[in-house]
DNA sequence: TGCTGCGCACATG
DNA sequence: CATGTGCGCAGCA
């Protein structure tokens, strides 16, 4: 409850897109969240509610229009100085968890290895210029001393793993890798293709740049706060053709052109959005909470895709064939129709046409995912239910996955078929495959192994302590039990504490293994880790 | 085609 | 008046 899972990727996508002077909208964060982190926009949303209510982005209502402020960077024009006090140290620590949201944004190797304290001091100056560097290395300190911020092994600093008042949950941990030898993610630190620009205040000259452009412009490094300075070549501003006629500038508002809202209020005064969207907005309320949902529930048939390669059968085919792929209606994934229809119920298309990867297939009474327990899909309408939610509750570990009926259709229909359909990652599928591939991906990857399932599963006595195990006695496990993989293990020399350390996207993306070894091995790597033989949790 | 940088009109205190 | 916001454009990958 009180752990944001995306917090973090969600006030980068906020402060980045304000450095963009782009306006922070659900639709804006949530294509943010799912291009960078895979983070499917049902879940930017859920984890953006939750960020309302802990106040860490607080939702407003400008020029008409939602958008959402990171708290740690947004004074609030508020009057409750009687409140100011308290808040205070809240306000420290959003000063803290805003840079480190910004560094992670930066840079998601962070993610992995913690954050340097220098850097995080530096990364907190030149976010809040009202404090001294000394302050901050105090407000760092404190948290420390607090449990806030804990220290890792290689010296870097991750936040802690709790919360310890209730206004802010950070409860946000790093997955990190203190062993060099484990660093083989290359290719997941995707850097941005250029930094943000962040803390660029208003521009203190005004109205300058039209004609003097030109490389030279504005280097003036040393310009006070304004920390970015666009670093591509310099733009073209105008045209000199251009000089004659009506506007002096190429770019930008064009002269005379309004603001929607002010022509709303000027011309019409009545309730129509002018814009090229073309689709007429009700007024006035912005639904004062409804504003998450105000998007993402169009596409009612799974769309389409142009190409991509299917996550069932993991063949590409060309654009035109028959056989089309259709894509997650909340994530990236995609698969042909044909593996859908023929393939167990967790796969199935709805019969409203749309589709779900497992992944991100919910239980409709609860909307949690897989995460939160096996769902079990019903033959008929596609709908899937955690075993408790369901009434009656579907019996465990049901042998046949194809066959179990909903009670909504067993009630429309007398006669009774069912035996339940557990999703292909029910425990015994994992055990008659257990190097068969997971054809999906998880749409966020970024971290794995709810707490909540390890718990469930007890330590399984059979499964090797492999802690301190050496490079050999790892290769010679996966000798026995996974060959093809042993020798590049070797090679990257994995011993037993580079591998507990592994995170998925070290196995599935680092080691150049096609995805499907890649995820057999990644289930192995995740079952040493944990002592458990519970396949979902490669999916937490 | 989608992302980015940013001038400048506009909103707000 | 000072400053925050984001539209809408040009440029780039």
């Amino acid at each position: 409850m009180s752990e944001i899972k995306h917090k973090y990727q969600i006030l980068a996508a906020i402060d980045h897109l304000r450095a963009r002077k782009s306006r922070p909208d659900i639709n804006r964060i949530c294509k943010f969240m799912l291009k960078r982190y895979k983070v499917s926009p049902k879940d930017t949303k859920a984890d953006l509610k939750r960020c309302l209510k802990e106040k860490s982005i607080f939702k407003v209502d400008y020029k008409d229009n939602v958008s959402y402020r990171n708290a740690a960077k947004w004074r609030k024009k508020t009057n409750l100085n009687s409140k100011m006090a308290s808040t205070i140290a809240t306000n420290e620590r959003r000063i803290i968890t805003s840079a480190i949201a910004t560094l992670i944004y930066q840079d998601q190797s962070y993610l992995e290895n913690g954050i340097a304290f220098e850097d995080l001091i530096k990364a907190a100056v030149s976010q809040d210029s009202k404090f001294t560097k000394k302050q901050l290395e105090t407000m760092v300190h404190k948290e420390l001393v607090s449990g806030s911020l804990v220290k890792l092994p290689n010296g870097n600093l991750a936040l802690g793993p709790a919360d310890h008042d209730g206004d802010s949950s950070d409860s946000f941990k790093f997955e990190y890798n203190v062993d060099s030898n484990t660093k083989m993610t290359s290719s997941a630190n995707s850097s941005c293709r250029s930094s943000p620009q962040r803390m660029r205040g208003r521009p203190k000259k005004r109205g300058g740049g039209s004609t003097g452009h030109g490389p030279t412009n504005n280097n003036t490094r040393n310009a006070a706060v304004r920390v970015g300075e666009r670093r591509k070549m310099a733009k073209k501003v105008f045209d000199p053709s251009d000089n004659n006629v009506p506007s002096k500038r190429k770019r930008g508002r064009p002269v005379g052109s309004l603001n929607k809202s002010t022509i709303k209020k000027r011309l019409l005064g009545g309730n129509q959005k002018l814009d090229k969207e073309g689709t007429p907005i009700s007024e006035g309320q912005m639904s004062p909470d409804g504003s998450g949902d105000e998007i993402e529930h169009e596409e009612p048939i799974p769309h389409e895709t142009s190409g991509g390669v299917c996550s069932v059968c993991l063949i590409q085919k060309p654009r035109g064939s028959n056989d089309r792929l259709v894509e997650c209606r909340d994530c990236n994934n995609k698969a042909h129709l044909s593996c859908l229809q023929s393939g167990s119920g967790i796969l199935k298309p709805r019969p409203d046409n749309t589709w779900q990867c497992p992944h991100c297939k919910t239980c409709v009474v609860c909307c949690e995912t897989n995460d939160a327990g096996i769902l079990t899909v019903c033959s008929i309408c596609s709908d899937s239910y955690h075993a408790l939610c369901h009434i009656p509750r579907i019996p465990e570990r049901l042998k046949a996955w194809d066959q179990w009926e909903c009670n909504n259709c067993l009630e429309s229909r007398p006669t009774v078929v069912g035996s339940p359909a557990i999703i292909p990652s029910s425990i015994d599928f994992e055990k008659q495959h257990s190097l068969s591939i997971d054809p999906f991906l998880k749409p966020h990857e970024l971290d794995r192994a709810p707490s909540k399932l390890k718990e469930e599963v007890p330590i399984d006595p059979n499964i090797p302590d492999i802690t301190n195990w050496t490079t050999d006695e790892v290769h010679n496990y996966f000798m026995e039990n996974y060959p093809e993989v042993a020798p590049i293990l070797k090679e990257q020399e994995f011993d037993g504490q580079a591998l507990s350390m592994a995170r998925r996207a070290d196995i599935v993306q680092g080691l150049g293994l096609p995805l499907g070894p890649a995820l057999s091995l990644y289930r192995i790597v995740v079952k040493l880790q944990t002592r458990k033989d519970d396949w979902t949790m490669c999916w937490g």
